[in-house]
DNA sequence: GTTGGCACTCGGTACACTCGGCTGCTAACT
DNA sequence: AGTTAGCAGCCGAGTGTACCGAGTGCCAAC
């Protein structure tokens, strides 16, 4: 643990390390708020800081930048809770404000939100499917000879869609009958749960019930709508190295990386995520901010921002509050 | 128009240009095949190739590069077809051999297989939905007091969904009825045209079927689906300043600003756009390689590759023409 | 019309040097 | 004992100079 002393200087060099991403040297810390010693007193603690993992020199006879060590400490003791700025907040009643068409189209756009708010690359995780919502309605649709669409409607409004294929010649009648039998029989069953349903009379019939059976309990093919990003192009900002940029783009590019990223950071219990934290080799030199958002007090899904580990944490923990907030209540009233 | 020797030294300074970027002198030239003169020659030729707009050079006393007129030309008169290397068509073979969950998937996952052959950024605009395809099926499901999906399946396969409000109290047996009969009266009509739909006899009914096709009709709230990106990554590498890296990343997540453009330049009746061709202005040293592709026999979508300007046309026009051709056969044999 | 030769231009690199910011240490001070 | 001022030293960044090499334009000769 540091002493008070430690812990302020520790303050001031992430603080005026985020702002100015230079190095910061002791005559700064010794000018800073809170510490009201000499740059000579500075020296003595940064070098003990150095010592004890919280700071490093880039090279003899600069200044000193924060370790992942010392964002840790920052991020845990160091930083007080943050309003958001005025202009921010209005921004973000005024999106909640208005109206959306869709709630996949109103996630992407908060993935903007995001990324506006903080300056940073926004990301958000769509509600998890599969165990939570109950089936409304299912329908099969039959397209051309021997294909068919399975459309299945959820309590929640999503709408999950299906191409099997069908015997040939099955009839729009039997296509009907299929969807009533499983409407009847699932409506209300969990979209996970393999439900059992009983045979009808006709075998083509329950030949067709079978199918649409498998083709709703296997693996759900994985919804691209999954995650959104927006305002990867600040990563571009964040970095002067272009192959860290490149880097950090691929990653972003895999979206089953990031989903999985994302709820591993949470799942860990973590609010912050930096460098190695986040368990991607190439995100060594990003933080992550995340926080779940909820739909009727139920954990759905999660929201964040990537940005580099010299980000502006308490305003980014503010933004992901917030609008995780919002976003909750938003999912909920409807 | 250009002499023969003036086009094949035009051609000798793109292709290494293309390789190196690097300017090209009149050195390099000289030595590069088909070109049988001296150096001498090659700069006073050079001179004149400036002279009329075709090359220009970074400051004096460095070799040349070609401007955007230079690469028209190249593009037009110079490059003769080239095919895919082998490795590159067994790649493309592969890909659509395996067998694809859904359509939309195999849209995004063609445009990283086109990012995949020409290392540069894999575009795929998914079909326009609008007038194409006809309504095989429409239905209402009431979520809730007063809300409703509505989802409209085409025949082509693809599923639309639109949540609406609803009086309070609709039940189900009435939301069935509005299904059945807007299905019966919209069922192969297209999906743009506005149907007229005859009044049921019940008021409630006839509501919904109202409210119902409004949403069809109203404007289709930007589908989140429409464009698919791959490789946005490499955009990283291909520039050196950071700040085009920033914009051009910063266009592609306008989603609707790049359909414009893809469609754009397809209407233009181009396969290529180069620089200022795009339109849009950040785009300044990008350069769009554009096909359609088609779903038995209709143009459907485009599909293609955006990168610098010095980039590989041969290679990209040859990429994105096998794969358009192979994408239609897939899209249509089903 | 083509070519070899030549003078010239200019970006890039290497090097020396300065400047400024920062450190660590020591000695003096409270 | 803890703190501070002062100082010597370090080192990166920036600047000026010299030089090299790639490339050009022009001219005279072929």
């Amino acid at each position: 643990m540091l002493d008070d002393r430690k812990a302020a200087i520790l303050r001031a060099v992430v603080q005026e390390y985020i702002e100015t991403a230079q190095p910061v040297g002791s005559g700064h810390v010794a000018r800073a708020p809170g510490v009201d010693v000499s740059s000579a007193t500075v020296r003595n603690e940064m070098a003990g800081l150095e010592a004890e993992g919280y700071l490093r020199q880039p090279h003899t006879s600069a200044g000193r930048v924060p370790t992942e060590k010392g964002y840790r400490f920052f991020v845990d003791h160091l930083q007080r809770p943050v309003r958001l700025p005025g202009r921010s907040a209005e921004e973000v009643r005024g999106f909640f404000a208005r109206a959306h068409v869709e709630a996949e189209q109103m996630l992407a756009e908060t993935s903007r939100l995001l990324s506006d708010l903080t300056n940073l690359t926004g990301v958000v995780v769509a509600p998890s499917g599969p165990p939570e919502a109950a089936v409304r309605s299912v329908q099969l649709v039959t397209l051309g000879a021997s294909a068919a669409v399975l459309v299945v409607v959820l309590s929640d409004g999503s709408v999950e869609k299906r191409t099997i294929e069908v015997p040939d010649g099955v009839g729009d009648e039997r296509a009907s009958a299929a969807s009533a039998h499983l409407t009847l029989h699932l409506a209300g069953t969990r979209r996970g749960a393999r439900a059992v349903v009983p045979h009808t009379g006709d075998r083509a019939v329950d030949d067709l019930t079978a199918r649409a059976l498998d083709a709703i309990a296997g693996p759900p093919p994985d919804d691209p709508d999954l995650v959104y990003l927006g305002g990867t192009a600040r990563m571009a900002q964040a970095f002067d190295a272009i192959e860290t940029v490149r880097e950090v783009l691929a990653i972003l590019e895999q979206q089953i990386v990031v989903v999985t990223l994302l709820r591993d950071v949470i799942d860990r219990g973590l609010a912050v995520a930096i460098g190695s934290e986040t368990g991607v080799a190439p995100l060594a030199e990003c933080a992550l901010v995340v926080a779940p958002y909820e739909i009727e007090g139920e954990r759905a899904g999660t929201i964040g921002v990537l940005g580099p580990t010299r980000m502006n944490y308490p305003q980014a923990l503010a933004a992901v509050a917030v609008v995780s907030n919002r976003l909750s209540d938003r999912l909920t009233e409807r």
